[in-house]
Formats: structure tokens, sequence, C-alpha cells
DNA sequence: TGATTCGTCGCTAGTCATTA
DNA sequence: TAATGACTAGCGACGAATCA
């Protein structure tokens, strides 16, 4: 019996989605190049167990009811004049309450979200085999960083993913909001779910650049 | 490294809607 | 009207994250 399985069924399910988005690039699959978003793509969540800390996200001044996505993409602007991150979330809802505390934290609001980048994570290799450090790659740091990269988040775009029962009836009667996108919990914990050609197509409709005719 | 705090999610009871 | 299923809110357990 495997580990995951050996645990309770919704521990096991945080699992094998973390375990199979472990597997994604650090550019989300589907998404291109292009001016809108021109820097530098990081997989923030989930990471690498040996670092200490991860990034998460949360609201000015506040320390408690921080959001730790299940899968957190991060864009980091080019400019140290005009710093920004965009974000990518995936969130595996197993049960219609759980996708309900999800949905109210990624809700638009009147207050600002921020993206919090640990240090050790910043100073951690990008990936196994790569000994860059992250910070290294986001060309608004010139620097090492000694402290925190905390960022105003410019545009949000959330993946939830349901159990079958809950898809099926949320698809027939629910109007997703402009940020929000769902597919089914199997599309997750499918091997190679990044290489899934209707989860690229997914994530493509969910990058800032799919609302526009063309760009210049 | 151990203790503490926090976030997540399942369980359960209560309520409501639907159907026979 | 009773049976059934879906939904909701609150509680508690557990693991992860953080702190000293």
């Amino acid at each position: 019996m495997s580990e995951a399985v050996s645990r309770k069924p919704h521990q096991a399910l945080d699992r094998l989605v973390r375990m199979q988005l472990k597997k994604w690039p650090q550019r989300p699959p589907g998404v291109v190049a292009s001016p809108k978003q021109p820097g530098t793509w990081l997989r923030g969540r989930p990471g690498d167990p040996s670092v200490a800390a991860h990034p998460f996200l949360k609201l000015p001044g506040a320390s408690r009811l921080r959001t730790l996505p299940d899968g957190l993409w991060l864009h980091f602007s080019p400019s140290a004049s005009d710093p920004y991150v965009d974000i990518l979330c995936i969130e595996a809802c197993s049960s219609l309450s759980n996708l309900l505390d999800k949905r109210s934290r990624f809700a638009p609001s009147t207050s600002s979200l921020l993206a919090f980048c640990p240090v050790p994570w910043l100073l951690a290799p990008v990936q196994p085999g790569d000994p860059t450090p992250r910070w290294r790659l986001i060309r608004m740091l010139k620097e090492e960083p000694t402290q925190p990269l905390v960022l105003p988040v410019r545009d949000v775009r959330v993946v939830f993913g349901l159990k079958s029962r809950h898809y099926e009836g949320f698809a027939r009667s629910q109007v997703p909001q402009a940020h929000e996108y769902f597919c089914p919990m199997e599309a997750l914990i499918a091997e190679r779910s990044h290489e899934d050609p209707d989860m690229r197509a997914l994530i493509s409709r969910a990058s800032a650049a799919a609302n526009f005719m063309r760009l210049p």
C-alpha cells in the first residue's frame, strides 16, 4: 500500500495532487511568453521539502489567515522600479465547504493581496541539477536578498480541482468569476498531467494575455 | 530540536427541497 | 406525509509551519 493511500482520504488526495504538481515546470503548462508577462515565471508551491519556507499569500498587515495554495506559480516583473507579481494558483477542493473557503480567499476585494517570498526560498537552487539560486532569475533583484521579497499581486488566476460529483454539479449550475477556472480532480492527479492538452488549454486561457485579440 | 501555532478538511447534526 | 438526498455550519483532529 502506498504512503498516500495509507493516510486519510483527503490527505491522500492532497498528497497525490502535490506529487503531480511537483512534476510541473517552472512556467505553468500552456502559458507562452508574451509582452504582457515579460518577466520570470517560478513555481513557488509545491516546493522542495529541504527548503525551510515557501512563498505564500497574505493581506497587508496580517500575520494570520495566510493562504497556502496547493500549487502556486509566480510571474515576477522584470523591473526593479515597478515591482509586482502575477500569480496562478491551483487549489484541490475535496469538499464543498473547502471550495467555498478557497473561493472567498481569492474573491475580488478592495484591499491588496501580497505575495511573500521567504529568503531561504529565494536563495535555494531553482531545481535539482541546477545550482542557480532563484533570486538570480528574478530580474528585479540586483543583489542577493537578505530580507523576504514582498510584492503586490497584479493579477490572480485560480484553477480549482473538484471531485467529479462536485465538478459536474458546479459546471451545470454555477457561473465562475472571471479569475476562476475549474477542472476535475482526476485531471490534476493524472500522471504527466502537465502534458494533458486539455489542461494546457485551460491554463492557457488563464493567462493574462488570453483576453486580448492581439498584443502589440 | 521540541513546543506551539496555524491551516485544512472530514465528520456530524440540523435544515431544506424534492419525490413518491 | 414520509423518505431521501443535498447543503450548511460548527467542531475537532491532524499535519505543516513557525518559533524559541
